[in-house]
DNA sequence: CTAGGATGGATAGCAGTACTTTCTACTATC
DNA sequence: GATAGTAGAAAGTACTGCTATCCATCCTAG
């Protein structure tokens, strides 16, 4: 197909197209002439991963470059690929020196029975966010973290399954970046649902009304 | 305190702080003179909670905005203001019509014993996610929000108590955006670690090495 | 009491990001 | 051979989140 059918296809602009050729983002398409080229049914797949980073994942350009480029790279492990997956996701390092949170997200793991460097993204990440919390006076932010890990591990290996249960080894890898970013997204809505019901069940038991409300 | 003393404390430069208060982030001091202010410790610990969203919640100004909106204002009910807060933090609605997905929603919702309404945030926010997935050929991502559903509850039980365990309403107001800004980082960032140890495991099995090592 | 630095308030500037537009020299198709 | 589409490059744009500069005070150390 060319580019003007791809970009109807996948309802983004042929000028964004482009960009994202320039960006790296897509692979370029296969020239038939010098200033003639198509693009497969891999490039339009490829088009709509991008897109559903950009927009539900809010990653930038540039993290999604990073995700493609272990998602492409066969030397690298699904191990390995989910650390860079989980890294561009999620905001920038922080790089906190708080001993304290420091402290906590080492006894956490350690009641876990995890084991993670303290140079790993995942580790800065829960400093920051414990680092943070203390910041604005909710030191006992941390206690919850137990009850997210117990909630995590369910979560974490149906997304294996889920991923394990691919054909190739790309799919798999694709999985790992669906599962991720999407995932997310998911947990972030569903545990807003959750907390609405709840909520909302507390109010009807004070003020018995309608069900559920908000816009 | 003057504003000096706040940018020292805060650790986020003058200029910065002048452009929050004229985006309304944070309220004007105390004028002692027509061009001398004096701000307190609720300054303060309001300045670190907008840069908490900003930094960590990734949240852009005008949604910083919104939530404190829901914060300052009296009338709304815990209940309202934690919409307001979770539409805050996600992503943009991306508005799908895809049937399909619709229908994924409606029937998880009921699986649940959830009562939602089709226009609420939370709802719109999940019809986008398996909207997307389909997109990306992951039809079967749906299978998984049982799952999510199943790990959210508790947790959402979990937010529910240390949010009502707080003195004021102000303060279980703080404690929702807190729950869920940095809930939803710790969320991402424990769920990278679970998967981590997953398929560190895993690996461990097929080539015996050591634990766990990705940067 | 005065000099020198800080302050509030206003305006303008700036760097980064994610596109869009415009251009040119082709090519494909009717 | 007119018309529309295309690749590729370069410049332009809209927006966001700050920064920098100014100026008329103000406060404070000497």
């Amino acid at each position: 197909m060319r580019i003007a059918e791809l970009s109807r296809r996948s309802g983004v602009p042929v000028a964004t197209i482009k960009y994202y050729l320039r960006e790296g983002l897509l692979p370029a398409g296969e020239l038939t002439s010098p200033n003639q080229a198509r693009y497969s049914d891999e490039h339009l797949h490829r088009l709509r991963l991008v897109r559903a980073m950009v927009e539900l994942g809010g990653l930038s350009i540039a993290a999604v470059r990073e995700v493609l480029g272990a998602l492409d790279d066969p030397e690298k492990s699904l191990h390995k690929a989910m650390g860079t997956i989980s890294a561009a996701v999620a905001p920038p390092d922080l790089g906190s020196d708080d001993e304290v949170a420091h402290e906590q997200v080492r006894a956490f793991l350690e009641r876990q029975g995890w084991v993670c460097r303290p140079t790993s993204y995942a580790y800065k990440a829960l400093v920051g966010v414990l680092a943070t919390a203390r910041e604005v006076g909710h030191e006992g932010f941390a206690d919850l973290l137990d009850g997210y890990a117990d909630a995590a591990r369910p979560l974490a290996e149906a997304d294996l399954r889920y991923v394990l249960g691919a054909g190739s080894k790309d799919e798999a890898l694709e999985g790992v970046v669906v599962g991720t970013v999407l995932g997310d997204a998911a947990m972030a809505a569903v545990r807003a649902l959750a907390r609405r019901e709840l909520s909302g069940a507390r109010k009807a038991e004070e003020t018995p009304s309608e069900p559920c409300s908000d816009p």
